[in-house]
RNA sequence: AGUCUCAUAGCUCAGCUGGUUAGAGCGCUACACUGAUAAUGUAGAGGUCGGCAGUUCGAGUCUGCCUGGGACUACCA
């Protein structure tokens, strides 16, 4: 049997072959079958939404996904990894009513909650055959046979089960927020809606600037006796003010209390405000006094206005302080007496408005918080309903309530009504008038600015309080935070910075969703809300519901066919957990009322972060083994020892999934398990187009997977991705990029292969010779062995530390330095020169055992092109050959074989190599032609040393006949001193400079007295200093009379003279070379024989005379003959030659 | 607006704990090599290391501020 020998490089044919041979045989299943036994490394696949189409990031993901498991199994863990699918959501809803041209509103008239829930469970896998075609061409290990889909019954019951235990611990409560708001369509707004592009519109809003008058008797010493003070508070809805219960202002900013003029009643008035915003507020017909009496010199309705500031103070002094209502149309219902006061606020800014905020927690999400922080706390402005209900003063409509007098029954913004019936006057308008009119305005005026609008009904959102389930985040923050520490993030700074704050300052979490697919809040409550129950399985389920039949509250169990404690798939197919099915059940509560079901859904992040357990139904069928399956009196801490593998070892996605996935996970794992769900964790960056924008459908920039794939390959495109920038920073796509990798790296790999396989075939070479011992062979091949070594050290601690664009740069560098353009260059003769012998073997051994490692080495990024050089290098040695490298074992840094003086020697080598060579290309002497003598100056007997070991391969490798090694003795020696700045810096410090002076002035002579003495003093200032040789580095730097070339410490020397032996041996290669080449052009074989006719010219003959054995052998010339005529033959020329060449077979 | 992140040659990226000629590949130019050849080698041009301050004898590297790109979160009187 032979090596394969390929055409050419089809990296996407290889791919396409490769993953049949790994299907035919099972591959993947046998690299997770063939560790059993052995410790797991557990990995968690974090679901993708099949409802859209991948991307290329999606490559980049899955891609880094991949990496880690496959070199864990190499390594010997078994590494199961379950596929699983993200199948609820906003996006996927919207999907659906694009496509069935409805909206929100029509579920439950023009298609029912069944339907539409049908429609989703049909488009969300609707893209599922090209996920799993993309899955597999990109080489992505995972088992999609049997994936999670969270849709399920069985995944739904776990999730419920998780909330549950979050709620058994007294950590889910119900409350308000403020939340966007579209009281047109009567929906809350997600963040991810309100994010639409077109959302924020430049409207035109009246504001007002309103006086709110301070209450004499809580007025601080400093303030009293001012006369009425009123503080100033600028808003863009007007419409809330009737809301306010309190005003903030920033605790550090400073404030001054101005005496003026009301410009509408012309009424004296004393107003607080930011100092920094006093220019803004009194620009215009204001005009700033230096003393109190030019104020009186004002009278009404003169031009300009004078204003004089009184003193200044910082917005902490005014804490406290109460103030008037503004418009009193309604009083809290609760707490009243602790409105309307100065509370503090971190977020108030001197950017704009007055530096004081009027806070209407009803209707602002920051004015809702700082309210509550507030001691005592402000109320919100609530009142009670027809029912007794605490509500705002805006009802669901927009509307304002009939407490608001005049205005009840007003929308709040004229954008409400119907086209054609709205008021002249808005309610803004209205409210502006009303306070101009009772000297509570201190300016109105027009605005222009950007507000969100409802992407559906384009009218404007509200901010609103409305009705949510919460998990109490706040009360296990710390221990999230402690959690967290332990998690080894890549990259670090994403953990400790973004996330680590994130949680540091995480709020609770809203967990109800006015949805309708997906998974139900398992919550049943009383109308009043008294009593509830929450669900934490179907048996429960049944069991509530068997009570509320026997009450008479509901009709019938509607999941009689659900056998409990029947885990079969076909029994819980019976049953459906959605929305349409499970809000049909009335539950009784123990004191005998009827139960309703929360009509919100539960967040879908709740959902992903719950998969490490509910992708394995956990507990009912992989609990604890302890515990009765189907139970649920479950354990309440799950430790790794126990049945579902858990916390995951290792998991990966995209940086975006920070607050999302990552922290959902970690989240629910530190509530339900007081645990970690992970112990690594990649986040990866996004994957731009090569301008660095983001990639996008819109833009037209997206590129596509397949297209991609089916033109590089996905070993090409994984390489790229991986090696061209860490996983976490952003890549800039370029398909230009994998073209590179596939020509740099693979084409050179591949190349590597082929010649190997060329000479392998020739000579049978087959691998069943004993491996010849390490101190057998010769330097070339302990060097590039010593470097594999070195490399596989490298890689397998990238690897290992998640590094795996270190990994692929080494690698790429090994192959393409030391392997290919080194020990292959160099070493071409030795596979086709000779007999079949001990060198020759050598030589195969060592490329066998190089390539054999890279593909190894790289398997975990390259799959399918690794794999099949894996098996064409193995396939006919039968060394270690497993059915397929992810089966095999990850190579074994062995320490012995590495010897790094020997790298250190192959350095110098190719240095001073690189060094003739440049020489060479100054004076236009081509490489062919012989030269005598280099020279190098060799400063330690070690140096000495280390060059005459590699001084074969340098002769060779520039062509010259002598390398020379010179002492300081031969005197030729020009020599260069500067001063070792981190052996000196430390020990002069501020001196450093005048030494480095004092050094680089030194002469020859000094020089060579301080490598005979061991050291110098030096006059610095009047002072001596002295300096050893090992504060300073000297270097030869030129050969009196020669060509030299320097690089760091190396200098070399050039003799360029040409004699006439030297010229003649260089007629004989550039002959060599002639042959060769017509040999080639005739298509002859590399072992045919030839005979050669040579027309004479005068030089010719004598200079192969004089060199006829080598070109007879350099050629396989049987016969080579002069003539004086050659008919037929090939001119050729050079330097001085003209003549002809014929040849033919022998 | 906040948090994080990035900024080094025309492009993509290295540059370890601060040490004195800042590197590589691609591209460009020139030359060479030719039994790996739709390959390969050598050389050259190309950089105020985003800007400004600071710490230090010494800063691409450490600190602060600023500018620009990106992400996430939030959306404000």
């Amino acid at each position: 049997m032979k090596f394969a020998e390929y055409k050419g490089l089809d990296l996407p044919k290889v791919a396409e072959e490769v993953l049949g041979y790994w299907k035919q045989h099972g591959i993947f299943e046998k690299s997770v079958s063939t560790r059993e036994g052995q410790p797991s490394y557990v990995f968690y696949e974090g679901p993708p939404s099949a409802n859209g189409m991948p991307g290329i990031h999606h490559v980049m993901a899955r891609t880094i996904k991949d990496i880690f498991p496959r070199y864990k199994t190499m390594k010997g863990f078994q590494v199961k990894r379950k596929a699983g699918w993200d199948t609820h959501g906003l996006p996927i809803e919207l999907g659906v009513e694009k496509e069935l041209g409805i909206t929100k509103e029509d579920i439950g008239t023009k298609i029912s909650v069944e339907d539409y829930n049908a429609a989703c469970k049909k488009a969300v896998m609707r893209y599922t055959d090209v996920w799993n075609r993309m899955t597999e061409q990109v080489g992505y290990w995972v088992d999609m046979e049997d994936p999670y889909i969270t849709y399920k019954p069985k995944y739904m019951e776990s999730v419920w089960w998780l909330l549950k235990q979050i709620y058994d611990k007294g950590l889910i409560y119900k409350g308000y927020t403020i939340q966007p708001y579209s009281p047109k369509a009567g929906t809350g707004l997600s963040s991810h809606e309100l994010n639409q592009p077109g959302t924020y519109q430049d409207v035109t809003d009246t504001t007002a600037v309103a006086q709110f008058k301070a209450v004499e008797s809580s007025l601080p010493d400093f303030l009293k006796e001012e006369g009425d003070i009123y503080f100033l508070a600028w808003t863009t809805t007007p419409w809330t003010l009737p809301s306010n219960t309190a005003l903030t202002v920033g605790p550090k900013i400073d404030y001054v209390l101005v005496e003026t003029y009301n410009q509408y009643t012309f009424k004296p008035i004393n107003v607080i405000l930011a100092k920094r915003l006093v220019n803004e507020q009194f620009s215009g017909k204001f005009l700033l006094v230096e003393s109190k009496p030019e104020l009186l010199e004002y009278t009404s309705g003169d031009k300009t206005i004078p204003f004089y500031v009184v003193k200044e103070f910082k917005g902490k002094d005014l804490v406290g302080i109460q103030y008037e209502q503004l418009l009193k149309y309604a009083l809290p219902y609760q707490n009243a007496e602790n409105a309307f006061r100065v509370i503090a606020g971190d977020f108030v800014t001197t950017e704009d408005g007055t530096g004081i905020v009027h806070t209407a927690p009803t209707f602002g999400a920051d004015d809702a918080l700082v309210a509550k922080q507030a001691v005592p706390e402000v109320p919100p402005l609530l009142v009670l309903d027809e029912n007794e209900n605490p509500v705002p003063l805006v009802d669901l409509q927009g509307k304002f309530r009939p407490e608001m007098g005049e205005l009840a029954g007003k929308y709040v913004k004229n954008e409400y009504y119907d086209l054609g019936q709205e008021p002249e006057k808005s309610v803004d308008v209205e409210i502006a008038i009303k306070l101009k009119e009772e000297n509570k305005a201190f300016k109105v005026e027009k605005y222009v600015h950007s507000y969100p609008n409802c992407w559906r009904t384009d009218k404007p959102i509200l901010y609103y309080p409305l009705d949510s389930w919460f998990i109490k985040v706040t009360e296990v923050k710390d221990r999230m935070v402690e959690l967290n520490n332990t998690i080894n993030w890549k990259p670090k700074s994403t953990g400790e910075g973004r996330f680590g704050n994130w949680l540091a300052n995480a709020n609770d979490w809203n967990l109800s969703r006015s949805r309708y697919w997906g998974i139900p809040l398992p919550i049943w409550r009383t109308e009043d809300g008294q009593e509830e129950i929450i669900i934490g399985s179907v048996a429960e389920l049944k069991s509530e519901m068997a009570k509320a039949v026997e009450s008479g509250v509901l009709k019938k169990d509607i999941f009689a066919d659900f056998v409990v404690g029947d885990l079969s798939e076909e029994n819980y197919d019976t049953i459906d957990l959605h929305k349409n099915i499970v809000d049909d059940i009335t539950l009784v509560s123990p004191s005998g009322k009827a139960m309703k079901r929360e009509a919100d859904l539960i967040d879908v992040w709740f959902d992903s972060g719950s998969m490490p357990y509910a992708q394995w139904h956990y507990p009912f069928e992989r609990g604890p083994k302890e515990t009765p399956k189907g139970q649920l009196d479950a354990p309440k801490a799950l430790t790794p020892g126990q049945t579902i593998p858990f916390p995951a070892d290792f998991i990966a996605e995209g940086v975006d999934q920070t607050r999302g996935w990552f922290y959902t996970l970690h989240a629910i794992a530190t509530m339900v398990f007081d645990s970690v769900a992970y112990k690594n964790v990649v986040s990866n960056g996004l994957v731009l187009d090569k301008e660095g924008k983001k990639m996008s459908k819109r833009l037209g920039n997206a590129a596509d997977p397949f297209e991609t794939m089916n033109e590089h390959g996905a070993d090409a495109t994984r390489w790229y991705m991986i090696s061209n920038a860490n996983p976490w920073d952003n890549l800039k796509f370029d398909i230009e990029g994998i073209a590179e990798v596939k020509r740099k790296f693979f084409g050179t790999l591949y190349n590597t292969y082929s010649f190997f396989a060329l000479y392998a075939n020739i000579d049978a070479f087959d691998y069943s010779e004993d491996d010849i011992p390490l101190n057998e062979r010769p330097e070339i091949d302990r060097w590039v062995l010593s470097e594999l070594h070195s490399l596989i050290k490298i890689v397998d601690e990238a690897y290992a530390d998640y590094e795996p664009t270190k990994a692929t740069r080494a690698i790429s560098d090994y192959v393409q330095e030391n392997l290919s353009n080194w020990y292959v260059r160099l070493c071409r003769r030795r596979f086709w020169k000779g007999e079949y012998q001990k060198d020759k073997i050598s030589a195969y051994q060592t490329l066998h055992t190089c390539l054999e490692t890279v593909a190894r080495l790289s398997a975990p990024v390259a799959p399918f092109f690794m794999d099949r050089l894996y098996k064409d290098l193995t396939a006919t040695t039968k060394k270690d050959a497993f059915e397929s490298v992810h089966l095999a074992d990850f190579p074994i840094y062995d320490a012995s074989i590495v010897n790094k003086e020997l790298e250190s020697k192959m350095e110098m080598a190719q240095t001073i190599s690189s060094l003739v060579l440049s020489i060479r290309q100054k004076e236009k002497i081509k490489v062919r032609q012989p030269l005598q003598k280099i020279m190098i100056p060799a400063l330690s007997s070690i140096q000495k040393q280390e060059i005459e070991a590699v001084a074969d391969l340098i002769k060779s490798e520039v062509n010259v006949k002598e390398i020379q090694l010179l002492d300081d003795a031969s005197g030729i020696l020009v020599k260069q001193i500067k001063p070792n700045f981190k052996v000196l810096g430390p020990k002069f410090g501020k001196d450093m400079k005048k030494i480095a002076h004092a050094v680089s002035k030194l002469q020859q002579e000094d020089i060579q007295k301080i490598e005979r003495e061991g050291k110098i003093s030096l006059d610095i200032e009047n002072k001596s200093v002295i300096l050893e040789l090992q504060d300073v580095e000297i270097a030869s730097q030129d050969i009196e009379g020669w060509l030299v070339a320097n690089q760091g410490s190396l200098t070399v020397a050039l003799d360029v003279s040409i004699d006439d032996e030297l010229r003649k041996e260089g007629i004989a290669r550039e002959l060599v070379n002639r042959i060769q080449n017509i040999r080639k052009d005739s298509g002859y074989e590399v072992t045919d024989k030839i005979v050669v006719k040579i027309l004479k010219d005068g030089f010719v003959e004598k200079a192969v005379e004089s060199n006829l054995e080598y070109i007879k052998t350099e050629t396989l010339t049987a016969d080579l003959r002069f003539e004086e005529k050659l008919e037929k033959g090939i001119e050729v020329a050079f330097d001085e030659v003209k003549t002809k060449l014929f040849i033919v077979k022998h």
